[in-house]
Formats: structure tokens, C-alpha cells, sequence
DNA sequence: AAGAACCGTATTGTATGCGATTATTGAAGA
DNA sequence: TCTTCAATAATCGCATACAATACGGTTCTT
């Protein structure tokens, strides 16, 4: 199918030398890789869509080398599917993958909690209270806007341990907690509840651990039940077919 | 309530060539990154080792397009630092990386603790029990083994929580504590007191979930003390240089 | 002799090509 | 009409080839 060829990523100005003295000549793979991340984020790349090698490294002006690459990468961290022979597919979170995941997160998070709580700087402590802010306008118009911020305030937290580690799995859990919204989420829920975030600042201010562990555990848990409890599309196009199949008075094997 | 313990898809079997007619033609890609990642966890490969990509693919008889495939996928699990256009080298953690990998291995495995408590089965509880006879076994010889064995504990309690993603990043942390005990541990400590993983089983099968993540927790942390508190390298010439400095009258700047 | 500029070599970054595997289409047989 | 099966097209797995960059030693300059 011949498409016009309109490169996707036209972010990469100078590839050849020193990238215009931003200092790092950083490798291409990684843009391609980031560049998938995010439309896979994005959900402009549905989850389970087709991804293959040919046509992404055209889109984006690089050889399939460099696409699979990033397929490695993006696999190890869930966001694709990668099967033998058969080629690289957005990742389709089962249910049950989607329990872990936010189980995974629930106990990252609390550590989060737990390191935060009572070590705030003055300056975090604004920077949360603005973005609360934010989430607040946002939320009156109930956005996609909204979405986004509620996840945002999350990494935020995680940036301010200072522990890398645990802001890459938190990341991590967090794009797939966004493919996973994407299958199985309500369509224009907010997930996170403002004052749920309000409280959350409170209790890292008073130092309460304890406290903030606990709320942050049951955010995450609303969170869980307020989006994902009602599932609404299916893994399988049989699935989907079914109450069609049913209403015709055809009868699935 | 609890529910049983889910199992875990079953790992394949031998991934040479084609698995010997059984099944999946397994990706070689694969293979070397197993290669790699294993010469690295048990220290064939040290800290701070320089990986040349060509050496390797001949050594493994694979071309550089699969090591260097491996060598991505090791990045992300902090396993190899890979620097543009100057190759890869077997991670060398820093201090800080370490103290990083330990609290995010301690969040992790308290999950693990909580999920498990009063969910093991007979069999799951006797698998356990019999591991830790062999760990005592070991540890009378204080051999190499009891290390490996100590490792493989949590491991195993990691799998019996039947979460995917939870076993991934418990292995991930446990890999990357692999590398630092190689830098910062004490010769032969075998890091974990087979005395904490008789107690931590009890507590499990009593379904106590909170002495169960205590414990957890404070073995973990005990860990820490035991082989991490004496630094035996450092990264940084200047710091290995320090000392002799200050002896000699010197001033590092 | 110390430092700077130069050049050859080793190594990495990326594209391309070839054989292998899988998907698809269409025709023949039931 | 529904299968079966084979031929073809599409795609993947991997090796190789070429270009770009960094390293080490040598020579030239001061």
C-alpha cells in the first residue's frame, strides 16, 4: 500500500556531527526508541496493532536495525510483543497481567511514600502544591489533559527520592499502567482523585510515614477499582464478535 | 481470602539451535544475551570489564548485530553501561546505585512477603523448606554455593507469588546485588542468615503478612550491614588514592 | 622537552543483502 | 460450497559491508 512517505520523526535536525553543540551524539537507536514509546503512550499505536520492521523504519528514516533495536527495548519493558518469526505487535495486557502490574506499582509507590515522607524540601513541597493545582483546572474541563497530569504527579514523586532506580520501574509501571487504561480503562475517567493527591502532600509534609504509605496504597487501589473494573474491549476479535455472532442467531464454536 | 498461588508459565527448555525439535525455534539473540547476562552474574565478567563487540560475537559464534542486540537489553537492566561510540562495559555501580538497588529490592520483596502470607500451598511451603535444608548444608563448606543459594531463595519466593512482573524485578534487583557485592562485599560472607528465611517461611505459613514483611524487610536490611558496610573498591582512582595522600602529607583537591 | 597537530588503526553506528520462516492467495479436489 | 494444498509474496533473523568516531603513537612546533 502506497503511502506518502511524510517522516514521522523530523525531530533529528543535524544527525550527522555534533547534534548543534547540544553535546551528546546520541545514538539514533535511542530516538527511534523513545519515538515509539511515546506514540505507543500515546496510544497512537493501539495496543496490539501490527509493528513491523519495514515500515516504521521508513516512517522514520532509519533501517530496520535500528527498529529492532528498539523492539528489544521496548519488550523488556512490556510495552511491545515480541514473537519469534511472527514479528513485534503492541503489547495487549491480559486482565491478569494488568492485576500484576498495578500490584507491582501499589509497592512501589508506598516505597515512595515511605521515602518521601517528612523530607520534602520547601521547594518540592511548592512544586507538588502547583501541579495540584494544575490538576484541579484541568480536571473542571475533563480533558485528556487530566489524565496525563494525574500520571505526571506520580512520576514527580518518584523523581524527588532520588532514586533512579526506583523512578525507572516506576516509570516503567506507569507507561504500562497506560496501556492497560487504554484496553481496559472507562472511557474519560480521571483516575486519580485530586484530594486524594491533596492529602497525600499533607501527610509527606507532616512527616507521617506511616500515613502516607497507607494513603498512597489506597489511592492506587481507587484508582484500580474506579478504572479498570469494567472491562471494555476484548483481547480476541472472537470476543468481540460474539453478541453479534448471538444477535444474528449464529452460533460461535 | 486467600486465592492459591497462581502458577508461573514454565521456562523453556534448552535454547540451543533449534531446542532439540521441541517447539519454538528459539532466537539466538536470546541465547547471547543469556550468555552474557549469566558470565556477568557469576563474575566471569567483572565490574568495569570492557565488552568489545566483535571479541564477543566471535567468541559466542554470532555476529556483532546480536551482541549488540544483548548489550541493549542488559542496559536496561543496569547489568552493562553502554557509552556512545565508545562500547559497553560490565556495570560498575556506584555507592549510591547500590544503596538505590537495596531499598527498591527491599520495597519488592516486602510485596512479595505480603502476597505470599497464608497463600502457599503444602507443596510451595515444603519446596521451601527443602531449600533451605540444602542452604544449611552449604553453608557448613561456606563454599561459593551458598551464596548462589542464598540468591535463589528469593527467587523462588518471588515465583510463587505467580506475578510476572514481580518475579522480573525482584530478578532484576538480585542480578544487579550480584555486581555490587562483587565490588563492595565482604570476600565470603554469605550474605543471608539461614536463620531469617526459616523464621520469614513461618511467618509466611502462619499467614501473618505483616511479621512476614517485617521480617522481610529487616533481613534484607541486615543484608545491607553484613556484606555492604565495608567497601573493599572503589570507582574512582581519587578514592583509592585518598588514603596514600593524606599519609604523605598531601591535600586531594 | 612539553605540547599541539596529524595520521593510522581499532571499534562503534548504521544500512543493506540473503536465506529462512510465515502469511496469503488461488486453484484443484471432495 | 467447503477443504486442502501448493505457489507466491511478505516479513523476519542474521551476517556482512561501509561509514563515522575515538584512541594511540608519531612528528612537528615552540
Amino acid at each position: 500500500m502506497p503511502r506518502p512517505a511524510r517522516p514521522l520523526a523530523a525531530n533529528k535536525p543535524s544527525l550527522n556531527g555534533k547534534a548543534a553543540e547540544t553535546g551528546a551524539p546520541v545514538p539514533r537507536a535511542q530516538a527511534v526508541y523513545k519515538a515509539l514509546r511515546r506514540a505507543i503512550i500515546e496510544q497512537a499505536l493501539k495496543p496490539g496493532v501490527k509493528l513491523p520492521e519495514d515500515a516504521i523504519g521508513e516512517q522514520l528514516g532509519v533501517s530496520r536495525t535500528l527498529v529492532r533495536e528498539a523492539f528489544g527495548r521496548l519488550a523488556v519493558e512490556g510495552l511491545v510483543e515480541l514473537k519469534p518469526n511472527r514479528g513485534a505487535n503492541v503489547a495487549y495486557p491480559t486482565l491478569e497481567e494488568a492485576r500484576d502490574v498495578f500490584e507491582v506499582r501499589r509497592g512501589l509507590e508506598r516505597l515512595v511514600a515511605e521515602n518521601l515522607a517528612g523530607r520534602l524540601t520547601p521547594a518540592q513541597s511548592a512544586e507538588l502544591e502547583a501541579h495540584v493545582r494544575l490538576e484541579e483546572k484541568a480536571h473542571e474541563q475533563d480533558g485528556p489533559e487530566s489524565i496525563r497530569l494525574s500520571g505526571e504527579f506520580h512520576i514527580k514523586l518518584a523523581e524527588m527520592t532520588g532514586n533512579a532506580l526506583l523512578l525507572r520501574y516506576v516509570q516503567e509501571a506507569s507507561s504500562r499502567c497506560s496501556l492497560i487504561l487504554a484496553i481496559y480503562g472507562r472511557p474519560h475517567s480521571s483516575e486519580c482523585a485530586v484530594s486524594e493527591h491533596r492529602q497525600l502532600i499533607e501527610a509527606l509534609r507532616a512527616g507521617d510515614a506511616a500515613r502516607a504509605a497507607a494513603l498512597m496504597d489506597h489511592h492506587l487501589q481507587s484508582v484500580v477499582t474506579r478504572a479498570l473494573l469494567a472491562p471494555r474491549g476484548e483481547r480476541d476479535i472472537r470476543d468481540v464478535l460474539a453478541p453479534y455472532a448471538l444477535s444474528e442467531g449464529l452460533t460461535p464454536s
